[in-house]
DNA sequence: GAGCACTGC
């Protein structure tokens, strides 16, 4: 404890020397531990220095003799870089030398390279070219209490290669709670291979890690909120006008409620008490433009202060200094996904146990702090100790798609941390089947399953790629699944004027639909408006995320191109009823079969069942057009309506032409 | 007739 004060009166906060981090002691103990235990689990509280330290503990004593790598996953690129440029200057080398990182459309390692950070899915596929990852002698997944998808699938994949590769070392970082569990998952069924290892090493052990964080008041309501976003408005004002200095980090579940709160703070400020300070409030969220989130990390005006409202973004992808007071409105909007109807949906939903830990822990990062429940303790006790697992909860036929080119052909029997209901697999099978990936064995097909595995894109979207050359559009295609896995945030400006962007938009729109829109506007931003800012602003598009578009397409092309599929990029026209059109909404209905609807007299869509009531977006094109038959990118429910989005019109008789199986077993 | 939390290859 005195270390720990020492620490804090005497150490600037920008610079913590690491052997004064806490973890520092333990450096022979963990060194031992991962020594002689195949798995170690490493429970580290904030700021235990686990993620920068560890790596240069192991490479300091030897890890990374004959040529060896550590390699160091995140879930997130952001954590990937900056945990990697925070290693490279405490070794003193330039990134990319003995310390580099790996990410999609970045790789900054060399030769000379020995740690490596990377973000989880970009190791998953290091393992389609190097089934046994022989390159790395220890390979730490960091954050694997978050449990995504992908690190779900990397610690599967590592207890198999463990098997064949004993020498491995696997660390695994964790919160408390989960420990256990990921001990567990590695130690059961292990003793059958005990004959495989000549020393009598156990299989895995915990350690801990005390962190440098301050204490935290928890404080919780007497009596349930009635609506949470007016408490949350409520109780950011009461703390301003009664608490000491300190900024305040409000936790709602979306934009539009922190719409809401930011304009009502505003408004009710001006009713402050005389000679009060002031309160600026602030939003936070992932749809706004990135100079926008900026804000948050700028220092308040003099006798001013900050109160920002943000989304779960807050809660472990971004880090703000000077919060004192977290509000804790007890929901968070988590993905569901419907496997009967293949819909998925966004629903607020309680906060975890763990995740209310987590947003607690914002307080406590600079000094002591508060943090305001907005809930009774009584609830608080109800609540699941963790969220459930995102493998538990989504469309799993990118991940089975993998496992499979993995060589991991029963994926039923695949060793998940926790297994996905099995309707889920169902479902992910039957897509993959119907889209001819997956053969009447459920074996991976050649070439088209093994090469959409490859792709970098959602499986319909990679049959559509790889249906592309035989419809003489792999170029337009190219760019349109490019543009699409952008996710919606292709246009920007939705507080504008409603008619300046319906006029702005009609500029690139086609007849045809969607997606033939958002090709007209690729190629008007690649022909006009690459290099000036300038084009994209005019327009209300989203700079930022046209420049990734030019750097997936680019990926794309060059796996088709290794596919010996090749790509014509002459300009050719695709107007309105010109044959090119044509080509472009048959080629997409092979891929997205499976996602048509027919436009009823209404307005609104019917699913092919005709059981499903279907809305257009309002940001797509048929919002407002009549259509007959369509195919869609997706479609997902919000509120009470179900909405597609990215709409095309097509023939019903494609859909008969190109999926004959798929149609026939549901008539 | 009116709007998606967060990641990632």
């Amino acid at each position: 404890m005195a270390e720990y004060d020492l620490g804090a009166s005497f150490i600037p906060a920008l610079y913590k020397p690491a052997d004064l981090l806490p973890i520092a002691k333990h450096r022979e103990a963990l060194l031992y531990l991962i020594e002689t235990n195949a798995v170690t689990i490493v429970v580290g509280q904030t700021g235990s220095g686990k993620s920068t330290q560890i790596p240069q503990f192991l490479e300091q004593a030897g890890w990374c003799e004959d040529g060896k790598i550590i390699a160091v996953t995140q879930p997130r690129r952001v954590a990937a870089t900056t945990v990697a440029l925070r290693v490279a200057e405490e070794v003193g080398c330039e990134i990319g030398k003995e310390v580099g990182y790996s990410i999609r459309f970045e790789d900054v390692t060399s030769a000379s390279t020995r740690i490596k950070f990377m973000t989880d899915g970009l190791l998953i596929r290091e393992a389609l070219v190097d089934p046994l990852l022989t390159r790395y002698s220890v390979v730490m997944v960091d954050e694997a209490h978050e449990r995504s998808v992908s690190s779900d699938i990397l610690l599967g994949l590592l207890k198999k290669i463990r098997k064949r590769r004993p020498e491995l070392r696997i660390i695994i970082s964790s919160a408390t709670l989960q420990a256990e569990d990921f001990l567990r998952f590695f130690t059961k069924d292990a003793a059958d291979e005990v004959s495989d290892t000549p020393t009598t090493d156990q299989i895995g052990s915990i350690v801990s890690l005390e962190g440098r964080t301050y204490p935290i008041d928890i404080l919780y309501l007497e009596s349930p909120a009635e609506d949470y976003v007016e408490k949350c408005i409520s109780t950011a004002l009461d703390i301003h006008v009664s608490e000491p200095e300190g900024d305040i980090l409000v936790f709602l579940t979306g934009r539009e409620e922190i719409e809401t709160a930011v304009q009502a703070i505003s408004e009710r400020s001006a009713q402050l008490p005389p000679h009060s300070k002031s309160i600026l409030p602030m939003p936070l969220y992932a749809g706004l433009t990135t100079e926008q989130q900026m804000y948050v990390f700028e220092e308040a005006p003099a006798n001013t202060r900050k109160v920002i409202f943000s989304t779960n973004i807050a809660e472990a992808s971004v880090t703000i200094n000077g919060i004192v007071y977290v509000v804790d409105c007890g929901f968070v909007k988590l993905r569901a996904y419907n496997p009967k109807m293949g819909i998925e949906s966004l629903t607020a939903t309680p906060v975890s146990k763990a995740a209310a830990a987590q947003r607690a822990g914002r307080a406590g990062r600079t000094k002591p702090g508060k943090c305001f429940r907005l809930y009774t303790e009584e609830s608080f006790r109800t609540l699941p100790d963790a969220t459930v697992p995102e493998i538990q909860r989504s469309n799993l036929a990118p991940f089975i798609l993998q496992l499979k080119a993995l060589g991991i052909d029963n994926v039923l029997r695949f060793d998940f941390l926790t297994p996905p209901p099995a309707e889920l697999m169902t479902k992910a099978l039957e897509l993959l089947y119907s889209l001819g990936a997956l053969d009447d064995y459920a074996k991976l097909t050649k070439p088209l399953g093994t090469r959409m595995a490859e792709l970098a894109v959602e499986p319909m979207m990679a049959k559509t790629l790889l249906s592309a050359q035989s419809f003489g559009c792999v170029s337009e295609i190219l760019t349109i699944a490019a543009m699409t896995s952008l996710g919606g945030n292709v246009w920007v400006g939705q507080e504008e004027e409603k008619r300046r962007v319906e006029s702005t938009r009609r500029k690139f729109a086609a007849e045809e639909g969607d997606h033939l829109t958002l090709l007209n506007v690729y190629q008007a931003f690649v022909t006009k408006g690459r290099k000036e800012g300038r084009f994209a602003h005019d327009n209300l598009l989203n700079f930022k995320a046209l420049t990734r578009a030019v750097s997936i397409r680019a990926q794309l092309k060059r796996y088709l191109e290794r596919f010996g599929i090749a790509v014509d990029e002459s300009l050719s026209s695709y107007g309105t009823g010109n044959n090119k059109a044509e080509q472009i909404r048959r080629c997409l209905t092979t891929g997205y079969f499976a996602h048509a609807a027919r436009m009823q007299p209404d307005g609104t869509f019917r699913n092919v069942s005709g059981d499903t009531v279907l809305h257009a977006h309002p940001s797509s094109l048929m919002f407002n057009r009549k259509a007959d038959w369509v195919i869609f990118h997706e479609v997902f429910e919000s509120g009470n309506k179900i909405y597609i989005r990215d709409i095309t019109k097509i023939e019903k008789g494609w859909l008969l032409q190109y999926a004959p199986q798929y149609y026939q077993i549901r008539s």
